[in-house]
Parts: C-alpha cells; structure tokens; sequence
DNA sequence: TAAATTAAGTTTGTATTGCAAACTAAAATT
DNA sequence: AATTTTAGTTTGCAATACAAACTTAATTTA
C-alpha cells in the first residue's frame, strides 16, 4: 500500500493529462454537444490547436466528432464518449486522492 | 469570474504539469534533502530518465542539487528550493479547485 | 461583379519533450 | 586481472504542443 499514490500519479493518462485537453474535457462532461467554436472560444486557444487536441481525443476514442452543416457553413459538434468520460473521471479521481494526501 | 478555472488549469506551470516531477517534488516536500538512489527506488523510474527531470527542475530553479561522496561513491543530495516549494503549492491549490469545482 | 473579408476549420513546420539505451568512471568482487 | 556493481550522464529518437500558413466557401464592400 502506502506511497502507492506516486505510481498512480506516474502512469496517469497522458492522452488526458494535457491542460488543453483537461480543460476540453471538463466542458464537454456539462453538456451534451459542443460545436468547435463554442470550445475555441470557451477555451481561448487558436484554432490549429483546437483542432489537433480534438484529433488526438478522437483517435485515442474519447470524443466523438460529427461534422455538419449550421446553413451553409461547416458546423463541427463534438461529444465525450463513454470510455472518454470513464477515463477522464478515473484520472480525477487519481488526482483527487493525490491532493487529499497531499494534505494541501 | 465563473470558468475562470478553466484558463489556470490551461496555464498550469508545465515545469511541474508532468507526472514524474509531480512524484518527485512530492517526495521532496517531506524530507529535508533526498539522495538520487532514494528517488529512484520510491518513483520506479530508470536512473537516465530521473537524471533528466532533476536537471529540468534544477534548470528552472525548483530544485538544488549537490553533488558529494558517502565513502568513495558519488553521492546526489537533492532538495526543493523556496521557488520550487512555492510553485508546487500553487500548482497543488489550482489542482485542488479545480477538483473541488469539478464536482467529483 | 470583382475584390476583399470573414468563417470554420485543417495542415505544416518546428522547437521541445520524455524516455530508453548506451555510455562513463570508479569501486568492489571473483 | 577480469568482471560486476554503483552512480550517475549523454545520446538518439519518436511523439508532442503550438503557432503560422493554408484551404474552402460564404458574405460583404466598392
């Protein structure tokens, strides 16, 4: 048991453990879709890196993206998948516990 | 004010926003000085890769590192700075809000 | 109606990483 | 004398995060 919490912070999932992607994640945890610029703008990053951070959730199957049309303009709506939220919750559960011990 | 947690998380130190040097500084937080072997036996990481991280922290200044003997053997004394103890606890109350407001 | 601007993304380029494997240097053991 | 162990550092490389450049199409302006 004991410092046990050290190995667990170590092996953390690095496709979650990226402050952008974090931040990505726990938007889309509160809502059911969320287009791209809704992300970019709640976010405040450009675009191309936007972008590449949802590529990487999507390969990694955490995110689903559909692609569509809001009138005549690409619209790209975005939602957690169920081994994305599984994921990502485990990983803050880690932390979690991570802070409790850390008597912070 | 309301997600504004969501730009700290994004502008998290990334000194520190990395598993190995979260377990390191953690482990440098309850004792006064620790030594290179110590480390590496308590994080389970291979000696080149621990040799990289503290020259990382050492190169922001969150660590100090003193190179001594015990007998005839090279011996590694390695302890957090004020800086790098300042940083970390910011790091850990950003991490802890974050948490908190995330609901879990 | 041609040119410029805006919208909504994707692709490219690059400098930085994290890590394992290889290496160094000296001490201890066989 | 040769091998192994100890205590690290350096090297090599694949993966990454981000900004800048690009694409495509729609809209606005002159």
């Amino acid at each position: 048991m004991e410092n046990n919490i050290l190995s667990k912070i170590i092996a953390l999932d690095k496709t979650i453990h990226e402050p952008v992607r974090i931040a990505i994640l726990t938007l889309l945890m509160v809502v059911e879709k969320a287009d791209f610029i809704y992300l970019k703008s709640n976010l405040q990053i450009t675009q191309g890196n936007l972008s590449s951070h949802l590529c990487k959730l999507e390969t990694a199957g955490y995110v689903e993206i559909e692609k569509t049309f809001k009138g005549k303009r690409p619209l790209t709506l975005i939602k957690v998948t169920e081994e994305g939220e599984k994921n990502f919750k485990d990983y803050l559960l880690t932390i979690k516990s991570f802070i409790k011990q850390s008597g912070i």
